[in-house]
DNA sequence: TAGTGGTCTAGACCACCGA
DNA sequence: CGGTGGTCTAGACCACTAG
């Protein structure tokens, strides 16, 4: 780990929020005391009170001080960059992945779009199903660029390629753009998934960027209407 | 307006941006440089470019610099806080508002719940259909505390209730917590909307904060399925 | 008026990158 | 090696809120 004097902070913070020893609508301790307290300068506070703010932990007043937010009512952060092994671990729920189709091909034309690269290019693709509680209700189509993820295996898509790129690959996901539309079934759908008897499909489509800004992944995540959530905490202003 | 010095250059750089000034791909100056440039600190250079990263205009790289963005790959971003009219606006569509229900009543136990207020609060309750390029595929339901809005108009809901908060009231709305699911139609959305046979809704439900950090407002946007868009752009760790 | 958070400064040291 | 962005400091002034 780094050591950073500010992210100490706000990890101390987050977890005395959480943890309910600062209770929500009750202040925080100034920006002037909490400078004494670490030891550091009043910058550095605000660093980590920042940090808090865009997370949704606490908001910031001027003139009076910094308020706790009721966490509870912001959680289940699914909003940003979260695998679906991140997910099933937080929620708590017993989740299985079951892989189906698995190998490196050619593009075809609707991918060479989506990732804007030519014929020459090769590409990971992986079709998995994600069964929650007995039933599959979530269909994840994965493609990433062989220039970037030089091996991949089966027993790495059933546990997490998420983890794998970041871990063992050592890749620095930095940003990502999503797209969240409605789509008619397809028969891959019907196919894979318990769809009962829904005739659309919630698809989040992720194009997922590389440190250097390069573009290297297009994941599309097929849900099952009744089972699909998103939450989002957003901030006005600057 | 106010002089922020950081929020300035931020706006200055996010024009040159946008325009092709500074074009994707490439490099914009460094901070040391910019220092100069805006015969300002460093600190506050950084303010700035952070604002940029943050809202995805650019990336920056230890030991290298920073790197444009393809902001069109980006664009719409729905995402964050928005309303209707800056929508339809940005989108350039035509677009009409008609007010359907429209008064001042008592909570129900479900929006008792939502709003988290007792029986003895007063809510204005606004029901409004959105028609774009001639389909009505949007239905807006409204609830808002008559505690902060002593006062609402038919007028106002058929405009922007949302900028007569902000202008005309001057409520500062801080943050939101946006959740979206999938829910059956109700008679309500039939009667309203002009939904062919989708017999499901996309439904996005706002809770709006105020900066004393109080729920003041809960809203039901109802997207017919094949309308609904919804774009986030997201950054990975701090 | 005293205390709060918001902004800004000038300088410092570091890790990282490229030549 | 020099240049880059990342972190941190100590101090300053401001606008706002409260008593």
């Amino acid at each position: 780990m780094k050591s950073n004097k500010f992210l100490a902070i706000y990890n101390e913070l987050c977890k005395q929020i959480k943890s309910g020893e600062l209770k929500p609508h009750e202040k925080i301790p100034s920006e002037n005391v909490l400078s004494e307290q670490y030891e550091t300068s009043r910058e550095t506070i605000r660093k980590a009170l920042n940090l808090l703010s865009q997370n949704g932990f606490i908001q910031k007043v001027k003139g009076k001080g910094s308020i706790v937010l009721d966490v509870r009512k912001f959680s289940f952060p699914v909003s940003g960059l979260v695998s679906f092994k991140e997910l099933s671990k937080t929620m708590g729920q017993p989740s299985q992945t079951i892989v189906h189709e698995f190998g490196l091909v050619r593009p075809d034309s609707f991918i060479k779009k989506q990732l804007n690269i030519s014929s020459k290019d090769e590409i990971w693709r992986v079709i998995r199903a994600r069964q929650i509680e007995g039933e599959k209700i979530i269909l994840d189509k994965d493609f990433l660029l062989k220039k970037h993820v030089p091996l991949l295996t089966k027993e790495i898509c059933e546990d997490s390629i998420f983890q794998y790129l970041e871990n063992d690959l050592n890749l620095k996901i930095s940003f990502a753009k999503k797209e969240i539309v409605v789509e008619n079934c397809t028969e891959e759908d019907q196919q894979y998934l318990d769809l009962e008897d829904f005739q659309h499909i919630v698809v989040v489509k992720n194009y997922v960027y590389l440190d250097d800004t390069s573009l290297f992944q297009y994941t599309e995540s097929r849900h099952r209407l009744d089972k699909f959530r998103f939450v989002d905490f957003a901030r006005r202003g600057h």
